[in-house]
DNA sequence: CGTCACCTTGAGTGGCTTCAAACGGAGTGG
DNA sequence: CCACTCCGTTTGAAGCCACTCAAGGTGACG
């Protein structure tokens, strides 16, 4: 077990998003988690599977993507460490989504047989993780929204807002600076953009002075300044307890 | 009490999307059911709101519906009979977008503590809610997808493969004919699209003998080339006893 | 008969795409 | 050590999808 082991992450995660008492996380603690690493650009699952495991995010970024009839790959979310992607397999039983690496990653999975008896006897555990995919769709609702009715520019800059709050949120930015390997053509297909777009995009908030980019290294440099970019307000990540 | 109670549709519909036995059905018969009638166009939630109740739509059509920084609307999902749009309000506290009648609506109205006390002591049924707010986020994925990487055309027949699928699968559909009165406004804004885009795409679609109108009613004259035009598919609805 | 809400149509514009090519850094093998 | 490749970023130019603006049409309703 590493010093911050892999039931660390998840506790504090559902611990910032729900109210636990002490017998919860003791029960939290007992789940058998099996964690493994991962090169970007892998299929976790794919559209059609029917797992019988869920995993949290370790380290790295995730993303659950769809493929168009024509080709075309959109991402409809991301996920940081502490998140549990695939979480909603534990009653969807066929996935209509696939959920990729889009940096190296490194995962803790969780068998589905042991999460829903440890929910069928622990109503506030079962609260926090139903809790927890009701975020999921939150965050759904926001990017609707995001590719549906900003423009290029203010969507941009949103979803750098989103990224890099969510990444603070749990601990992984220092001194403002977000790692985030991340290729421009993923972020197109995050956005409904095409690569070019999002490359000029960048310059732009590069230019406005919003944000730095040193290689894989995302700095906010004014971070009030990007929040009104990108037309953004954290009331959809539902965050409870910033402190945890 | 009529002849379709609110009962019924409520436990219709979970029926559609999981496996229930008859005490759990007795459980949900007793369940306090309050029914109320809206116009069109009425906020029942709004953002920012901590709702003490949830509703089972009973009749029409609701949006859950977002408004950007500079005023602009997207609605990032359509709910018909059947459906318990802000049942993710149970565990999210405070809304992060509006709930809106899109056409006149008879709602039944849930209290909170009622739900999560049979929630407590019934897991299947706590499960069967979860797996319902599981395919709203689906469904929200779906859009995301939509709104992101399909044009025009292809997004508008999605839309409306959705609808009709939807609709029917909970016998709303008389002869292939959808009652709709849904104006081609609020298309828009859940496609990203401008009214004036609607209604051109409505009409290359009508030319191409794919779909018929009359006033409100939408009619799907050609099913398979319908779907084909929408690259849809039905995965991602969910839906596990489409006899039910 | 006037009003209102919604649908329809036309013309001009622009945001974003596509295509194509050049550039830069990291890793590899001769 | 240098060529070579690969992957991702950057830049320019041309074109189209969808938007905006503006006006006219239609049906419902008081």
């Amino acid at each position: 077990m590493s010093p911050t082991s892999s039931s660390d992450v998840l506790i504090r995660k559902l611990q910032s998003i729900s109210d636990l008492r002490e017998g919860d996380i003791d029960v939290l603690k007992d789940i058998q988690i099996q964690e493994k690493d991962f090169l970007a650009n892998y299929d976790l699952v794919r559209e059609g599977d029917r797992p019988v495991n869920s995993f949290v995010v370790l380290d790295g970024l995730l993303g659950s993507t769809k493929l168009t009839g024509d080709g075309k790959r959109q991402i409809t979310s991301f996920f940081v460490a502490g998140d549990i992607p695939d979480l909603h397999g534990l009653h969807l039983s066929v996935m209509d989504c696939n959920f990729t690496t889009l940096t190296a990653a490194r995962l803790g999975f969780m068998r589905h047989d042991a999460l829903r008896a440890i929910c069928e006897q622990h109503p506030r555990i079962a609260t926090a993780f139903w809790r927890s995919t009701l975020i999921d769709a939150a965050i759904y609702r926001e990017w609707v929204t995001n590719v549906g009715r900003r423009e290029a520019y203010t969507r941009m800059a949103h979803i750098l807002c989103e990224l890099i709050f969510r990444l603070r949120s749990v601990g992984r930015i220092q001194d403002h600076v977000a790692d985030l390997p991340i290729t421009q053509a993923a972020l197109g297909d995050a956005l409904g953009l095409s690569t070019v777009h999002v490359n000029r995009m960048l310059q732009e908030l590069r230019r406005r002075g919003l944000i730095a980019t040193t290689g894989p290294r995302v700095q906010a440099l004014d971070w009030p300044g990007l929040t009104r970019a990108g037309d953004f307000e954290t009331t959809y990540l539902h965050q409870r307890n910033p402190a945890a």
